[in-house]
DNA sequence: CGGGCAATTGAGTGATGTCAACGAGGGTGG
DNA sequence: CCACCCTCGTTGACATCACTCAATTGCCCG
């Protein structure tokens, strides 16, 4: 499902955003979350939306015998906690230090039924999360281990330094573990394409928590398959 | 991301896509689409949302050297065509001979922004659909072929006879093909983990395209990793 | 009856997971 | 301040699952 809210069609999505996190400051509270803190768990009735201001979420959901899969990674703008059936099925934790708004559940339909631009800026960023989270299935269903990588630096790099032509660098807030779980491979096999991409001249590591990339159209494109996948990593 | 609208907490997804499809019904055009046809392509501007009435649509993706994901299979009572930009970055064809309400994107926005319910609906809708993503995810990232395999039987099999206990049966309206490229495995992968499932007695198949269900939970358990993986398919 | 497509099955290969060892960095306690 | 330990990241060796290539069967349709 694609949805296009032409209401605010000139609205970009970041005027979505600020439109949310606006609602939340006026209509919320703020708070502060230490490094590994939960924000909710599966099962956890969903009594507040969040949108991050500060920091960066991991959102996973577990298996019976313990596999888990990294949903996404929140970072500021973004929005959490929307529940189709009042409960969450998802484990939301801090992996850097974030401050969140916090907007009661409850509150946030009162406002967004007075405020149909609310409504459609969420349905707006609704949209874009589908999309993003379409982009993960074809990276999860069809790329090899190190498309994936690239895919995931690639995404990363686009929101450090979107426009730059120049080197692209930032830090990776989360562990080697974290990375494997969300691209649905093992800590090695993570660490084994980095390296790869790393020799291939495709990144630059100057720590094992920082990224730097001198041409991230080259490795986006090779993330995107334009290189027949098997040739391209001989290297 | 998952949202809750407690406007209508009461009232439950079906009364949702109700809303969706009456609307649709009221302020758009119905039309009949042929096995094969496609509804719209990535790159096409998105101008209508459409609601499922009757058959089934295939939605996927494509990468530059021909892989291809499935992304969801769409049947009566869901709705599709949302874009977050105005664009559809998807390739949406029909599987089945299929009817579909059609409604302008921009009338869509008109109505909702003038009824709150309708907004609402759409957004409890999204969010449905982002927690159905969230369980290919993790089926696409952390789970084996067979389990794979069991889950999309499962969930058709759910979708089919909610509550009978006894057998449930149903006919799969797409090819192996196209269940690999939503499972993310190759047909002869399909084909094998068919088999392995027939022998193991979870599922019976008088034809290639039909599935009879003898013990609906014990397939869901099993697709959901309750048996140790590696140990189950022995058999 | 013949052709073509879909599904299945077999054989062999290859990518990725598993198990294991090693080194570096950071925190704690002596 | 230094020593120790624990965790994280990396690398190697090996096992295994799934992919590729190939052949066969059955079905639908001409």
């Amino acid at each position: 499902m694609d949805v296009t809210c032409d209401l605010n069609a000139q609205a970009t999505i970041e005027d979505c955003r600020r439109e949310m996190a606006a609602q939340a400051a006026r209509h919320g509270h703020t708070i502060h979350l230490a490094q590994g803190s939960p924000v909710y768990f599966n099962g956890d009735p969903a009594r507040e939306v969040y949108c991050v201001q500060k920091g960066a979420l991991r959102l996973s959901r577990l298996l019976c015998d313990g596999r888990r899969q990294i949903l996404s990674f929140a970072f500021p703008g973004e929005v959490i906690g929307l529940a189709h059936d009042g409960t969450h099925h998802t484990d939301c934790e801090v992996l850097n230090d974030a401050v969140l708004s916090v907007l009661p559940t409850g509150r946030f339909a009162a406002i967004a039924h007075a405020d149909p631009a609310l409504a459609s800026a969420m349905l707006r960023l609704a949209a874009q999360e589908m999309h993003d989270m379409q982009g993960h299935l074809v990276l999860l269903g069809q790329k090899s281990a190190i498309e994936r990588l690239a895919s995931f630096l690639a995404l990363l790099g686009g929101r450090a330094g979107a426009a730059s032509a120049g080197w692209v660098c930032f830090d990776l807030p989360m562990s080697r573990t974290d990375i494997g779980d969300y691209l649905g491979m093992s800590v090695e096999t993570v660490s084994r394409a980095m390296t790869r991409l790393r020799v291939a001249g495709l990144v630059h590591l100057p720590r094992p928590d920082r990224v730097c990339l001198s041409d991230l159209a080259a490795l986006t494109g090779f993330a995107e398959g334009e290189a027949p996948a098997p040739a391209r990593y001989a290297a």
